[in-house]
DNA sequence: AATGAATGAGCCTTCATTCAT
DNA sequence: GATGAATGAAGGCTCATTCAT
C-alpha cells in the first residue's frame, strides 16, 4: 500500500520537529512542509496530532534499536567483557553514529517528561534494556547483594551513559575545546564508563589507573 | 519599590508554569492569572515574553542555590568526607525536600536544550559548582591524572546524581513500589554514589559491600 | 440496478442527518458513514453534495406522501366530514405515526427556509394539497366568498396543524406534563382543529362546547 | 465602557448572520467582518462562538420586544378588542415593520429546533405572552372550559400568527403576484385571524361575512 | 461500479503583543 | 505604575471534493 510510505515519510519528517520542540511547540503545519504532504494528511493518516506524536515515538525507538543493537555474547564470555560491551553499545546509541540523532532526542523528553507514549516504551524498550544489564551485573555480584542494590549499581551505569547527551551542552561549554574529543568520543567515554564502573564493584584497579592508555592525546 | 515586587510576584508564578510547558507551550495568560496582573504587565516590566523567561531562569537557580547551599568543610577536612557532603548536597538539590521543585525542573530544561539563559546559567552556577567537585577530586586523586581523567571521573559522578531526577520517572516505573523510599531517599541515595564513587577510585572497598547497612529495610 | 439500491441507501441515510443538522451543517462523511458507503460514493452517485439534498427532499416528500395519504371521499360526502378528514390527514402527516419522522423535519426546514428544492416541492405537493383544501372549502362557504378570503381561511387551517410540529418543542415546555396527551394526540388534535374551523365558518356550535368530549381525561 | 458597545455591535452583525445561516453554517469570520471587528474579538468579549450565540438571542427578542410591545388595556375594554389588539400586536411581530427582521428568524430558528438559548426565551418571553393571550380568553369562554381547551384555543391562534411568517415563502409562491398585499399586510391579515377566532368562540359572525370589509382591493 | 488516498480551503480558537487611558 | 480593549498571525482540525486504481 502507498498510506503505510506516507505514513512513515510523515512520521520522518515529524521526527526532528517533535525532537527539537516537544509536542506542543511543534507544529503539524512544518511536519507537513518538511514531509511535502497536505496538513489534512495528518488528519486522515493518524487521527490528530497526538496520535501522530505517539507512533513517531514509537518509531524512533524502533529506529534506534535496529541502528545500534544491543551485543550478543557466545556462552563464556567473561562478564566484564559483557559490561563493557552493554556500556558500549548503550553510550553509542546516545551519542554515536550518527552524531545525536533526533530519536534519541525524542526519547529521552519521554524520559524527562514522559506523556501517554512513555508507559510502552518502557515496557518494551527500557525495562528490557535494564534486565540485560542487571543480569550481567548478577555475574559480578555476591550472591548475597540485594535487589535494590543491584538496581542502584544499574542506574549509576546508565545515569553515567546518559549524561553525555543529556547534559551534553553544557559539558561542551565547560570542558575546553582540546579536550572535546575525549568527552564525546563514544569509545574512549565508554573505556572510562566501564572502568570506573569495574573498579567500584571490585573487578578491576582504580580508575585513573587507566588514565595514560585511555588518553586520547596518545593516539 | 511596588514594582521590584511585582516583578519578583511574576516570577515566581512564571517559574512552575515554564518548568512545567516549557518556554513555547507556556503562556503569558496563564503566568498572568497565576500571578494576579494584567496580561499587560508582562510586557510592561519585562518587555517580552522570552526577557522574562531568562529572568525567571536566573531567579530559579539564585533561589535553588539558596534553599541548598554547597557545603563549607573546615581545614583537615577528610577528602572522603568532603566528597560525600557534597554528593549529597547535589542530590537533595535535585530530588530533595522540597520534592522536585519547579527551579529544578527548569534548570533542568536549559541543560537538556540550552536557550540563551543558558551561558549565564554555565558561569555563575555549573561551571564554579564543578570546579568544586574537582578540587575534592584532587584530593582523592594521584598526582599524574590528567586533566581530562579528572573531568570524566566528575562527570560520572554528576551523571549519577543527576540520573534519579532526569529519569526519575522511568525509574519509578521499572523498580517495584516497596523499593521506591530505597531509591528516591536522598540520604541513601547520596550513600550509594559516594561508595560507589570511593570504591572506584580506590578509597574505598567494593560497593556492594555497603549493602547491608544501607538497605532501608533496616532502618 | 445496483446502482439504484445504492442511491436510495444514500437517500434513506441522508434524510436524518439533513434534516437534523440542515444542508450545510450536514457533512458527507457522516452521511457515509451511516450509509456504509465510501465518501466518493456521493460524488460519483449525485455529482456534489447539493445535488445529493434535492434527491433527499424529493424522496422525503414521496415517502411521506406515501405513508399518509390524502384521503379519498366517495361522491355524496358532506363537505363538513371532508374537512375533518383533511385536517386529520396533515395534522398526522405533521405529528403521527411515526413521530415526528426525519422527512416532515426536512420538509419544514424548506418551508422555513426554502432552497432550490423547494420550487418543486410547492408544484407537486404542497400546491395540489392546498387546492384540494380550497375546494373542500368551496362546498362550505357562500359563493360570493372572494379568493383571497378562501385561501386566508385555507392558511388559518394549515397554520393551526402545522404550528403543532413547528413549534412542538415550545408547547412541550409551556404545557404541563399532564396535558401533553391532549395537545399531542394526532386524533384529538385534529378534532379539535375541525372544531374551531367549522365554528368559525358558522358551520358548527362554538368551539368550546366540544370541550368535554374531547377532553382526553373521559377516554 | 467601550466594551459593552462592542459587545452590542457585535452581537448586531451576528444577529442576521446566525438568522440566515443557522449557528454552525455561520461563521465567525463572516460576522467579524460585518461588525468591523478583529477575529479575536469573539473570544475576547464572549468567549466563543456558542456564548456568542446565547447572548445574540438573547438580544433578539429583547430587541424585538422592545420594537413591538405588547399592548396594555385600560379597565372595561371589551376582550373583543383585547384579542383583536393582541393578534395584532403578534402579527407585526412577525411579518411587520421592520419587514420580517433577522431577530424574528433567529427566534423561529430556536422555536423549531431549539438550542441552549431556547430554554430562557420560554420562560422570559414565550411563556408570558401566551399567559396574556389565556387571560384574554378567558374572559371570552364559560367557566367551564378546562384548561387544555383554552390552550388548545391559544395555539390555534398563535399557529395562525406565526403562519405567515414561518411558511411565508412558500405562501408567497402559491398565491397570485396580486393577493400578496391581502396576504402579507399586518391589519388585514390581524383581521382575518381575529375574525375567524372570534367567529370560532361564537363572539361574532362567521368568518366569510367579513369579506368584503377586509377586502384590500376595497381601501 | 466503487474506493482508498490525498488535497486546498476554510473553520474556530489562541497567541504574544500593542495602545489609549 | 498599571490596565482593559483590541489585534494580526498562527494554531489544530474538518470540510467537500478529486484522482488513480
Amino acid at each position: 500500500m502507498v498510506a503505510d510510505e506516507t505514513r512513515t515519510r510523515i512520521c520522518e519528517a515529524a521526527g526532528p520537529v517533535f525532537a527539537e520542540k516537544g509536542f506542543r511547540s511543534a507544529t503539524v503545519r512544518e511536519i507537513c512542509r518538511q514531509a511535502g504532504v497536505n496538513v489534512a494528511s495528518i488528519n486522515y493518516h493518524f487521527g490528530d496530532k497526538e496520535r501522530l506524536y505517539i507512533e513517531t515515538v514509537k518509531y524512533a525507538h524502533e529506529q534506534r534499536a535496529q541502528q545500534v543493537p544491543l551485543p550478543e555474547f557466545p556462552v563464556g564470555t567473561a562478564p566484564e567483557q559483557k559490561l563493557r560491551a552493554f556500556i558500549h553499545a548503550l553510550v553509542t546509541r546516545m551519542i554515536g553514529v550518527p552524531r545525536s540523532p533526533w530519536e534519541v532526542q525524542l526519547l529521552l523528553r519521554e524520559v524527562l517528561q514522559p506523556t501517554g507514549a512513555c508507559k510502552e516504551l518502557v515496557e518494551s524498550y527500557f525495562r528490557p534494556m535494564f534486565g540485560r544489564l542487571l543480569s550481567i551485573l548478577d555475574e559480578l555480584l555476591p550472591a548475597e547483594t540485594p535487589d535494590f542494590k543491584r538496581k542502584q549499581i544499574g542506574f549509576s551505569i546508565v545515569g553515567q551513559c546518559l549524561h553525555y547527551r543529556v547534559a551534553g551542552e553544557v559539558v561542551a561549554m565547560i570542558v575546553p575545546e582540546d579536550e572535546h574529543k575525549a568527552h564525546f568520543e563514544p569509545s574512549h567515554l565508554a573505556d572510562h564508563i566501564a572502568d570506573l564502573s569495574l573498579a567500584a564493584l571490585g573487578a578491576g584497579p582504580p580508575v585513573q589507573s587507566f588514565s595514560e592508555e585511555a588518553n586520547p592525546s596518545h593516539t
